[in-house]
DNA sequence: AACTATTTTTTGGTCTGACAAAAACAACAA
DNA sequence: TTGTTGTTTTTGTCAGACCAAAAAATAGTT
Protein backbone atom coordinates (compact mmCIF):
# COMPACT_ATOMS: atom_id res chain seq x y z
CA UNK A 1 0.00 0.00 0.00
CA UNK A 2 2.28 3.25 -1.32
CA UNK A 3 0.13 6.39 -0.34
CA UNK A 4 3.73 8.28 -1.74
CA UNK A 5 2.78 8.89 -5.37
CA UNK A 6 1.86 12.23 -4.71
CA UNK A 7 3.54 15.35 -6.45
CA UNK A 8 6.32 16.50 -4.08
CA UNK A 9 5.87 20.13 -3.84
CA UNK A 10 2.23 20.93 -3.44
CA UNK A 11 0.21 21.80 -0.27
CA UNK A 12 -0.29 18.95 1.21
CA UNK A 13 2.60 16.70 3.15
CA UNK A 14 3.48 13.27 2.46
CA UNK A 15 2.87 12.78 6.65
CA UNK A 16 -1.35 13.49 6.30
CA UNK A 17 -1.82 10.58 3.67
CA UNK A 18 0.04 8.15 6.13
CA UNK A 19 -1.96 10.15 8.78
CA UNK A 20 -5.49 9.55 7.00
CA UNK A 21 -4.38 5.27 6.15
CA UNK A 22 -3.76 5.03 9.90
CA UNK A 23 -7.03 6.79 10.96
CA UNK A 24 -8.99 4.21 8.66
CA UNK A 25 -7.21 1.29 9.94
CA UNK A 26 -8.01 2.40 13.49
CA UNK A 27 -11.65 3.61 12.46
CA UNK A 28 -11.74 -0.24 10.74
CA UNK A 29 -10.72 -1.62 13.72
CA UNK A 30 -7.73 -3.00 11.73
CA UNK A 31 -5.59 -1.51 14.76
CA UNK A 32 -7.25 -1.96 18.02
CA UNK A 33 -7.37 -0.03 21.36
CA UNK A 34 -4.72 -1.09 23.59
CA UNK A 35 -2.31 -2.35 20.66
CA UNK A 36 0.92 -1.12 19.54
CA UNK A 37 1.69 0.98 16.68
CA UNK A 38 3.74 -1.22 14.28
CA UNK A 39 7.67 -0.22 14.37
CA UNK A 40 8.59 2.91 12.21
CA UNK A 41 10.84 1.05 10.24
CA UNK A 42 7.72 -1.54 9.51
CA UNK A 43 5.95 1.84 8.66
CA UNK A 44 8.09 2.99 5.98
CA UNK A 45 8.06 -0.29 4.32
CA UNK A 46 4.24 -0.36 4.62
CA UNK A 47 4.00 3.01 3.44
CA UNK A 48 7.40 3.62 1.15
CA UNK A 49 7.73 6.62 2.93
CA UNK A 50 10.51 8.19 5.06
CA UNK A 51 11.31 8.05 8.78
CA UNK A 52 10.93 11.18 8.73
CA UNK A 53 7.65 11.32 7.26
CA UNK A 54 6.35 8.37 9.29
CA UNK A 55 7.49 10.28 12.95
CA UNK A 56 5.69 13.43 11.61
CA UNK A 57 2.35 11.26 11.05
CA UNK A 58 2.73 9.37 14.18
CA UNK A 59 3.19 12.58 16.02
CA UNK A 60 0.11 14.18 14.23
CA UNK A 61 -1.58 10.73 15.42
CA UNK A 62 -0.88 11.32 19.16
CA UNK A 63 -1.59 15.13 19.49
CA UNK A 64 -4.85 13.96 17.75
CA UNK A 65 -5.22 11.46 20.55
CA UNK A 66 -5.67 8.53 18.52
CA UNK A 67 -2.66 7.07 19.88
CA UNK A 68 -0.75 7.37 23.16
CA UNK A 69 2.98 8.03 22.99
CA UNK A 70 5.58 7.85 25.69
CA UNK A 71 9.23 8.43 24.49
CA UNK A 72 11.27 5.75 23.83
CA UNK A 73 8.10 3.07 23.92
CA UNK A 74 6.15 1.89 21.09
CA UNK A 75 3.02 4.39 20.89
CA UNK A 76 -0.21 3.02 21.42
CA UNK A 77 -3.44 2.83 19.46
CA UNK A 78 -6.13 4.51 21.40
CA UNK A 79 -9.84 4.70 20.12
CA UNK A 80 -10.53 8.15 21.88
CA UNK A 81 -13.41 9.32 23.70
CA UNK A 82 -15.05 12.28 24.54
CA UNK A 83 -12.47 12.87 27.76
CA UNK A 84 -9.62 12.40 24.55
CA UNK A 85 -11.30 15.42 23.06
CA UNK A 86 -11.40 17.70 25.90
CA UNK A 87 -7.42 16.60 26.81
CA UNK A 88 -6.41 17.39 23.10
CA UNK A 89 -7.46 21.05 24.25
CA UNK A 90 -5.06 20.78 27.03
CA UNK A 91 -2.49 22.64 25.72
CA UNK A 92 -3.93 25.69 24.94
CA UNK A 93 -6.07 25.64 28.11
CA UNK A 94 -3.03 26.09 30.27
CA UNK A 95 -2.15 29.58 28.36
CA UNK A 96 -5.32 30.60 28.69
CA UNK A 97 -5.56 29.79 32.64
CA UNK A 98 -2.69 31.80 32.87
CA UNK A 99 -4.09 35.02 30.96
CA UNK A 100 -6.54 37.42 32.99
CA UNK A 101 -9.36 36.51 33.93
CA UNK A 102 -9.13 33.01 32.33
CA UNK A 103 -9.62 30.73 35.46
CA UNK A 104 -12.49 33.24 36.36
CA UNK A 105 -14.31 32.60 32.83
CA UNK A 106 -13.53 28.92 32.84
CA UNK A 107 -14.99 28.71 36.42
CA UNK A 108 -17.81 30.75 35.25
CA UNK A 109 -18.61 28.33 32.88
CA UNK A 110 -18.57 25.07 35.00
CA UNK A 111 -20.81 27.11 37.53
CA UNK A 112 -23.22 27.52 34.79
CA UNK A 113 -23.28 24.59 33.84
CA UNK A 114 -23.68 22.96 36.95
CA UNK A 115 -26.44 25.25 37.34
CA UNK A 116 -28.23 23.79 34.53
CA UNK A 117 -27.42 20.34 35.49
CA UNK A 118 -28.83 20.25 38.90
CA UNK A 119 -32.24 21.97 37.50
CA UNK A 120 -32.46 19.16 35.39
CA UNK A 121 -31.72 16.95 37.81
CA UNK A 122 -34.28 18.26 39.92
CA UNK A 123 -36.68 17.64 37.30
CA UNK A 124 -35.46 14.63 35.78
CA UNK A 125 -32.76 12.45 37.80
CA UNK A 126 -34.00 8.63 37.88
CA UNK A 127 -33.90 7.11 41.14
CA UNK A 128 -30.98 5.16 40.93
CA UNK A 129 -29.19 8.82 40.20
CA UNK A 130 -30.64 10.02 43.62
CA UNK A 131 -29.31 6.81 45.18
CA UNK A 132 -26.37 7.67 44.29
CA UNK A 133 -26.14 11.17 44.95
CA UNK A 134 -27.19 10.20 48.49
CA UNK A 135 -23.94 7.80 49.10
CA UNK A 136 -21.57 10.38 47.62
CA UNK A 137 -23.03 12.96 49.77
CA UNK A 138 -22.60 10.44 52.98
CA UNK A 139 -18.67 9.64 51.96
CA UNK A 140 -18.44 13.37 51.83
CA UNK A 141 -20.08 13.38 55.37
CA UNK A 142 -17.69 11.13 56.81
CA UNK A 143 -14.80 12.94 55.05
CA UNK A 144 -15.13 15.78 56.56
CA UNK A 145 -12.52 15.55 59.61
CA UNK A 146 -9.58 14.49 56.14
CA UNK A 147 -9.44 17.73 54.14
CA UNK A 148 -7.73 15.40 51.31
CA UNK A 149 -10.00 12.79 51.00
CA UNK A 150 -13.06 15.53 51.61
CA UNK A 151 -11.92 17.07 48.24
CA UNK A 152 -11.64 13.90 46.66
CA UNK A 153 -15.55 13.19 47.32
CA UNK A 154 -16.49 16.48 46.69
CA UNK A 155 -15.20 15.73 43.12
CA UNK A 156 -17.22 12.30 43.59
CA UNK A 157 -20.08 14.50 44.30
CA UNK A 158 -20.03 16.93 41.52
CA UNK A 159 -19.49 14.09 39.62
CA UNK A 160 -22.65 12.29 40.17
CA UNK A 161 -24.41 15.15 38.67
CA UNK A 162 -22.66 15.09 35.40
CA UNK A 163 -23.68 11.62 35.02
CA UNK A 164 -27.21 12.31 35.60
CA UNK A 165 -27.93 13.35 31.96
CA UNK A 166 -26.57 9.65 30.67
CA UNK A 167 -24.82 11.67 28.04
CA UNK A 168 -21.31 10.81 27.80
CA UNK A 169 -20.16 14.54 26.50
CA UNK A 170 -20.77 15.47 30.23
CA UNK A 171 -18.49 13.32 32.82
CA UNK A 172 -16.09 14.28 29.69
CA UNK A 173 -16.17 18.01 30.47
CA UNK A 174 -16.31 17.64 34.41
CA UNK A 175 -13.04 15.88 34.21
CA UNK A 176 -11.40 18.29 31.90
CA UNK A 177 -12.68 21.09 34.00
CA UNK A 178 -11.42 19.41 37.03
CA UNK A 179 -8.26 18.98 36.22
CA UNK A 180 -7.87 22.68 34.83
CA UNK A 181 -9.06 23.98 38.03
CA UNK A 182 -7.56 21.35 40.20
CA UNK A 183 -3.88 23.48 40.53
CA UNK A 184 -5.60 26.77 41.73
CA UNK A 185 -7.63 24.84 43.64
CA UNK A 186 -5.48 22.92 45.96
CA UNK A 187 -3.78 26.30 46.96
CA UNK A 188 -7.03 26.94 48.54
CA UNK A 189 -6.74 27.00 52.55
CA UNK A 190 -9.14 23.70 53.87
CA UNK A 191 -10.21 23.12 57.14
CA UNK A 192 -12.72 20.46 58.55
CA UNK A 193 -15.24 23.68 59.84
CA UNK A 194 -14.93 24.74 55.93
CA UNK A 195 -15.53 21.25 54.71
CA UNK A 196 -18.92 21.10 57.04
CA UNK A 197 -19.89 24.26 55.73
CA UNK A 198 -19.33 22.86 51.94
CA UNK A 199 -21.01 19.58 53.18
CA UNK A 200 -23.68 21.14 54.30
CA UNK A 201 -24.27 22.88 50.58
CA UNK A 202 -24.07 19.44 49.06
CA UNK A 203 -26.51 18.18 51.57
CA UNK A 204 -29.00 21.23 50.58
CA UNK A 205 -28.48 20.60 46.61
CA UNK A 206 -29.07 17.11 47.37
CA UNK A 207 -32.31 17.95 49.51
CA UNK A 208 -33.54 20.21 46.49
CA UNK A 209 -32.91 17.64 43.66
CA UNK A 210 -34.85 14.89 45.96
CA UNK A 211 -37.70 17.51 46.48
CA UNK A 212 -37.74 17.95 42.80
CA UNK A 213 -37.14 21.95 43.10
CA UNK A 214 -35.20 22.91 40.76
CA UNK A 215 -34.95 26.51 41.47
CA UNK A 216 -34.20 25.50 45.02
CA UNK A 217 -31.56 22.96 43.74
CA UNK A 218 -29.86 25.91 41.55
CA UNK A 219 -30.06 28.48 43.94
CA UNK A 220 -28.26 25.86 46.31
CA UNK A 221 -25.47 25.18 43.87
CA UNK A 222 -25.67 29.06 42.66
CA UNK A 223 -24.49 29.81 46.21
CA UNK A 224 -22.05 26.99 46.88
CA UNK A 225 -20.09 27.75 44.27
CA UNK A 226 -19.72 31.33 44.74
CA UNK A 227 -18.88 30.85 48.03
CA UNK A 228 -16.39 28.51 47.15
CA UNK A 229 -14.69 31.15 44.27
CA UNK A 230 -14.85 33.86 46.95
CA UNK A 231 -12.39 31.62 48.84
CA UNK A 232 -10.03 30.82 46.06
CA UNK A 233 -10.10 34.24 44.52
CA UNK A 234 -7.33 35.04 47.21
CA UNK A 235 -5.06 32.92 46.22
CA UNK A 236 -4.92 34.73 42.48
CA UNK A 237 -2.90 37.95 42.02
CA UNK A 238 -4.90 38.71 38.81
CA UNK A 239 -7.91 40.97 39.03
CA UNK B 1 20.29 30.30 24.78
CA UNK B 2 20.98 26.53 24.59
CA UNK B 3 18.72 24.14 25.87
CA UNK B 4 20.23 20.98 24.65
CA UNK B 5 22.69 20.17 27.72
CA UNK B 6 20.85 17.09 28.95
CA UNK B 7 21.24 13.43 28.56
CA UNK B 8 20.40 11.57 25.29
CA UNK B 9 18.34 8.85 26.22
CA UNK B 10 15.53 9.79 28.97
CA UNK B 11 12.04 10.56 29.38
CA UNK B 12 12.42 14.02 27.98
CA UNK B 13 12.47 14.80 24.39
CA UNK B 14 14.57 17.08 23.42
CA UNK B 15 11.68 18.77 20.91
CA UNK B 16 10.23 19.66 24.83
CA UNK B 17 12.61 22.05 25.43
CA UNK B 18 12.19 23.73 22.39
CA UNK B 19 8.62 24.05 22.87
CA UNK B 20 8.71 25.33 26.23
CA UNK B 21 11.28 27.81 25.46
CA UNK B 22 8.91 28.79 22.55
CA UNK B 23 5.74 29.01 24.58
CA UNK B 24 7.55 31.26 26.89
CA UNK B 25 8.58 33.47 24.26
CA UNK B 26 4.88 33.76 22.99
CA UNK B 27 3.55 34.44 26.38
CA UNK B 28 6.30 37.08 26.91
CA UNK B 29 5.53 38.86 23.95
CA UNK B 30 8.61 38.26 22.83
CA UNK B 31 7.41 36.90 19.57
CA UNK B 32 4.11 38.80 18.60
CA UNK B 33 0.61 37.77 16.80
CA UNK B 34 0.80 37.53 13.17
CA UNK B 35 4.55 37.16 13.35
CA UNK B 36 6.34 34.49 11.40
CA UNK B 37 8.23 31.86 13.27
CA UNK B 38 12.20 32.30 13.01
CA UNK B 39 13.41 30.05 10.28
CA UNK B 40 14.51 26.56 11.27
CA UNK B 41 17.91 27.41 10.88
CA UNK B 42 17.80 30.18 12.95
CA UNK B 43 16.14 28.06 15.59
CA UNK B 44 18.83 25.30 15.32
CA UNK B 45 21.55 27.78 16.01
CA UNK B 46 19.19 29.61 18.52
CA UNK B 47 18.62 26.60 20.51
CA UNK B 48 21.76 24.17 19.53
CA UNK B 49 19.52 21.43 18.23
CA UNK B 50 19.32 19.41 14.64
CA UNK B 51 16.47 20.36 12.46
CA UNK B 52 14.61 16.90 13.44
CA UNK B 53 14.28 18.24 16.99
CA UNK B 54 12.88 22.05 15.82
CA UNK B 55 10.69 20.89 13.18
CA UNK B 56 9.38 18.33 15.67
CA UNK B 57 8.82 21.27 18.08
CA UNK B 58 7.12 23.32 15.91
CA UNK B 59 4.73 20.70 14.54
CA UNK B 60 4.15 20.31 18.02
CA UNK B 61 3.26 23.77 18.43
CA UNK B 62 1.11 23.73 15.62
CA UNK B 63 -0.65 21.09 17.18
CA UNK B 64 -1.30 23.24 20.21
CA UNK B 65 -2.81 26.19 18.23
CA UNK B 66 0.22 28.94 18.87
CA UNK B 67 1.41 28.54 15.42
CA UNK B 68 -0.51 27.97 12.14
CA UNK B 69 1.32 26.44 9.67
CA UNK B 70 0.57 26.21 6.13
CA UNK B 71 2.81 23.43 3.85
CA UNK B 72 5.64 25.45 2.48
CA UNK B 73 4.95 28.81 4.41
CA UNK B 74 6.63 30.10 7.55
CA UNK B 75 5.13 29.73 10.40
CA UNK B 76 2.67 32.38 12.07
CA UNK B 77 2.66 32.86 15.32
CA UNK B 78 -1.28 33.02 17.49
CA UNK B 79 -1.84 33.90 20.72
CA UNK B 80 -4.51 31.51 20.64
CA UNK B 81 -8.25 32.46 22.57
CA UNK B 82 -10.80 30.36 23.61
CA UNK B 83 -11.92 29.45 20.28
CA UNK B 84 -8.52 28.03 19.43
CA UNK B 85 -8.82 25.96 22.50
CA UNK B 86 -12.40 23.87 20.98
CA UNK B 87 -10.61 23.89 17.46
CA UNK B 88 -7.41 21.60 18.93
CA UNK B 89 -10.32 19.63 19.77
CA UNK B 90 -11.34 19.08 16.30
CA UNK B 91 -9.63 15.95 14.91
CA UNK B 92 -10.52 14.20 17.67
CA UNK B 93 -14.27 15.21 17.34
CA UNK B 94 -14.40 14.09 14.21
CA UNK B 95 -14.05 10.74 15.10
CA UNK B 96 -16.76 10.93 17.44
CA UNK B 97 -19.09 12.29 15.36
CA UNK B 98 -18.58 9.51 13.07
CA UNK B 99 -19.29 7.11 16.10
CA UNK B 100 -23.06 6.07 16.48
CA UNK B 101 -24.78 8.41 18.63
CA UNK B 102 -22.08 10.77 18.40
CA UNK B 103 -24.25 13.55 16.74
CA UNK B 104 -26.61 13.55 18.99
CA UNK B 105 -24.94 13.42 22.01
CA UNK B 106 -23.20 16.46 20.72
CA UNK B 107 -26.21 17.91 20.06
CA UNK B 108 -28.12 17.22 23.36
CA UNK B 109 -25.54 19.37 24.63
CA UNK B 110 -25.70 22.51 22.74
CA UNK B 111 -29.56 22.15 23.47
CA UNK B 112 -28.71 22.00 27.06
CA UNK B 113 -26.55 24.68 26.96
CA UNK B 114 -28.70 26.74 25.21
CA UNK B 115 -31.53 25.85 27.50
CA UNK B 116 -29.31 27.46 29.99
CA UNK B 117 -28.57 30.61 28.01
CA UNK B 118 -31.98 31.37 27.27
CA UNK B 119 -32.94 31.12 30.91
CA UNK B 120 -30.02 33.20 32.28
CA UNK B 121 -30.96 35.50 29.58
CA UNK B 122 -34.63 36.29 30.26
CA UNK B 123 -33.50 36.84 34.39
CA UNK B 124 -30.70 39.02 33.51
CA UNK B 125 -30.12 40.00 29.73
CA UNK B 126 -29.19 44.02 29.40
CA UNK B 127 -31.27 45.91 27.21
CA UNK B 128 -28.48 45.81 24.39
CA UNK B 129 -28.30 42.60 24.11
CA UNK B 130 -32.48 41.91 24.00
CA UNK B 131 -31.79 44.72 21.19
CA UNK B 132 -29.18 43.01 19.31
CA UNK B 133 -31.22 39.64 19.91
CA UNK B 134 -34.07 41.35 18.04
CA UNK B 135 -32.24 42.83 15.09
CA UNK B 136 -30.87 39.19 14.72
CA UNK B 137 -34.32 38.43 14.70
CA UNK B 138 -35.49 41.08 11.89
CA UNK B 139 -32.80 39.61 9.90
CA UNK B 140 -34.27 35.95 10.37
CA UNK B 141 -37.65 37.21 9.23
CA UNK B 142 -36.49 39.22 6.04
CA UNK B 143 -34.24 36.10 4.97
CA UNK B 144 -37.30 33.65 4.86
CA UNK B 145 -37.36 33.56 1.50
CA UNK B 146 -33.73 32.96 0.62
CA UNK B 147 -32.95 29.50 2.70
CA UNK B 148 -29.58 29.88 2.62
CA UNK B 149 -29.16 33.77 4.09
CA UNK B 150 -32.08 32.05 6.41
CA UNK B 151 -29.49 29.62 7.64
CA UNK B 152 -26.66 32.28 8.26
CA UNK B 153 -28.95 34.33 10.30
CA UNK B 154 -30.09 31.42 11.86
CA UNK B 155 -26.71 30.84 13.31
CA UNK B 156 -26.41 34.78 13.91
CA UNK B 157 -29.55 34.49 16.56
CA UNK B 158 -28.41 31.81 18.20
CA UNK B 159 -25.08 33.59 18.40
CA UNK B 160 -26.23 36.42 19.95
CA UNK B 161 -27.64 33.83 22.88
CA UNK B 162 -24.16 33.18 23.52
CA UNK B 163 -22.76 36.29 23.75
CA UNK B 164 -24.94 37.33 26.69
CA UNK B 165 -23.11 35.81 29.22
CA UNK B 166 -20.34 38.26 28.19
CA UNK B 167 -17.89 35.00 28.79
CA UNK B 168 -15.58 34.66 26.46
CA UNK B 169 -16.41 31.12 26.60
CA UNK B 170 -19.38 30.49 25.20
CA UNK B 171 -18.68 32.57 22.10
CA UNK B 172 -15.88 30.13 21.13
CA UNK B 173 -18.54 26.83 21.97
CA UNK B 174 -21.14 28.23 19.50
CA UNK B 175 -18.70 28.65 17.17
CA UNK B 176 -17.07 25.06 17.67
CA UNK B 177 -20.62 23.40 17.34
CA UNK B 178 -21.66 25.47 14.07
CA UNK B 179 -18.53 24.02 12.83
CA UNK B 180 -19.13 20.37 13.67
CA UNK B 181 -22.64 20.15 13.01
CA UNK B 182 -22.75 22.10 10.27
CA UNK B 183 -21.93 19.64 7.71
CA UNK B 184 -24.96 17.35 9.05
CA UNK B 185 -27.15 19.66 8.93
CA UNK B 186 -26.66 21.25 5.34
CA UNK B 187 -27.95 18.04 4.16
CA UNK B 188 -31.39 18.95 6.04
CA UNK B 189 -34.35 19.69 3.26
CA UNK B 190 -35.08 23.32 3.87
CA UNK B 191 -37.74 25.63 2.12
CA UNK B 192 -39.68 28.90 2.93
CA UNK B 193 -42.25 27.30 5.12
CA UNK B 194 -39.70 25.02 7.30
CA UNK B 195 -37.91 28.89 7.51
CA UNK B 196 -41.30 30.50 8.30
CA UNK B 197 -41.89 28.18 11.49
CA UNK B 198 -38.30 28.64 12.62
CA UNK B 199 -38.56 31.94 12.77
CA UNK B 200 -41.54 31.81 14.78
CA UNK B 201 -39.74 29.64 16.45
CA UNK B 202 -36.65 32.10 17.16
CA UNK B 203 -39.53 34.82 17.61
CA UNK B 204 -40.94 33.14 20.67
CA UNK B 205 -38.02 32.61 22.34
CA UNK B 206 -37.26 36.26 21.96
CA UNK B 207 -40.63 37.04 23.17
CA UNK B 208 -40.36 35.35 26.20
CA UNK B 209 -36.48 36.88 26.98
CA UNK B 210 -37.78 39.99 26.56
CA UNK B 211 -40.73 39.16 28.67
CA UNK B 212 -38.31 38.08 31.53
CA UNK B 213 -40.29 34.57 31.47
CA UNK B 214 -36.78 31.87 31.61
CA UNK B 215 -39.24 28.80 31.91
CA UNK B 216 -41.38 30.02 28.45
CA UNK B 217 -37.66 31.18 27.21
CA UNK B 218 -36.26 27.38 27.85
CA UNK B 219 -39.44 25.58 26.95
CA UNK B 220 -39.66 27.65 23.72
CA UNK B 221 -36.04 27.01 22.65
CA UNK B 222 -36.18 23.27 23.81
CA UNK B 223 -39.19 23.26 21.09
CA UNK B 224 -37.22 24.71 18.91
CA UNK B 225 -33.97 22.23 18.82
CA UNK B 226 -36.12 18.99 19.28
CA UNK B 227 -38.06 19.77 16.37
CA UNK B 228 -35.04 20.90 14.65
CA UNK B 229 -33.46 17.42 15.35
CA UNK B 230 -35.98 15.23 14.22
CA UNK B 231 -35.78 17.27 11.23
CA UNK B 232 -31.76 16.37 10.36
CA UNK B 233 -32.66 13.12 12.24
CA UNK B 234 -33.91 11.31 8.77
CA UNK B 235 -30.28 12.23 7.35
CA UNK B 236 -28.66 9.69 9.55
CA UNK B 237 -28.29 5.54 9.02
CA UNK B 238 -26.98 5.68 12.65
CA UNK B 239 -30.08 4.78 15.16
C1' DA C 1 9.71 -26.43 34.69
C1' DA C 2 9.82 -21.90 36.48
C1' DC C 3 12.31 -18.05 37.53
C1' DT C 4 16.34 -14.83 37.16
C1' DA C 5 20.41 -12.83 35.20
C1' DT C 6 22.74 -11.80 31.00
C1' DT C 7 23.49 -11.14 26.26
C1' DT C 8 21.70 -9.97 21.65
C1' DT C 9 18.49 -7.73 18.66
C1' DT C 10 15.22 -4.31 17.76
C1' DT C 11 13.53 0.17 18.10
C1' DG C 12 12.92 5.13 19.08
C1' DG C 13 15.35 9.73 19.57
C1' DT C 14 18.69 12.60 17.54
C1' DC C 15 22.15 14.13 14.31
C1' DT C 16 24.27 15.15 9.68
C1' DG C 17 24.13 16.02 5.03
C1' DA C 18 21.76 16.27 0.74
C1' DC C 19 18.38 17.71 -3.00
C1' DA C 20 14.13 19.52 -5.31
C1' DA C 21 10.55 22.70 -5.35
C1' DA C 22 8.35 26.47 -3.58
C1' DA C 23 8.63 30.99 -1.41
C1' DA C 24 11.00 35.24 -0.32
C1' DC C 25 13.95 38.55 -1.98
C1' DA C 26 16.52 41.56 -5.17
C1' DA C 27 17.56 43.51 -9.56
C1' DC C 28 15.81 45.24 -13.39
C1' DA C 29 12.51 46.85 -17.15
C1' DA C 30 8.25 49.04 -18.55
C1' DT D 1 4.61 52.38 -9.26
C1' DT D 2 4.02 48.14 -11.20
C1' DG D 3 5.42 43.85 -13.43
C1' DT D 4 9.06 40.55 -14.86
C1' DT D 5 12.96 37.84 -14.20
C1' DG D 6 16.76 35.79 -11.84
C1' DT D 7 18.96 34.64 -7.26
C1' DT D 8 18.94 33.17 -2.60
C1' DT D 9 16.43 31.16 1.40
C1' DT D 10 13.66 27.99 3.25
C1' DT D 11 10.71 24.06 3.74
C1' DG D 12 9.51 19.17 2.70
C1' DT D 13 11.48 14.92 2.07
C1' DC D 14 14.94 11.46 1.76
C1' DA D 15 18.98 8.45 3.18
C1' DG D 16 22.12 6.81 6.35
C1' DA D 17 24.27 6.77 10.84
C1' DC D 18 24.78 6.49 16.02
C1' DC D 19 23.43 5.83 20.85
C1' DA D 20 20.87 4.34 24.53
C1' DA D 21 16.75 2.26 26.08
C1' DA D 22 13.38 -1.39 25.45
C1' DA D 23 12.23 -5.93 23.93
C1' DA D 24 13.44 -10.41 22.88
C1' DA D 25 16.34 -14.28 23.22
C1' DT D 26 19.50 -16.89 25.67
C1' DA D 27 21.96 -18.96 29.42
C1' DG D 28 22.16 -20.12 34.02
C1' DT D 29 20.13 -21.35 38.55
C1' DT D 30 17.08 -23.34 41.83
Amino acid sequence: MDVSNQLKGSDYRAADSVVRALEARIAAGDLVDGDALPSERDLIETFGVSRTVVREAVAALASRGLVESRPRFRPVIRRPGYDAALAAADGVVGHLLARSGGVKNLYDTRVFLEAGLVRQAALSARKEHIDALELALRANENAIPDSEEFYKTDVAFHAVLYEIPRNPVFPAIHKAFTAWLAPHWVKMPRSPERNRVNFQRHSDIFTAIRDRDPDAAEAALQAHLSSAWEYVRGTFNEV
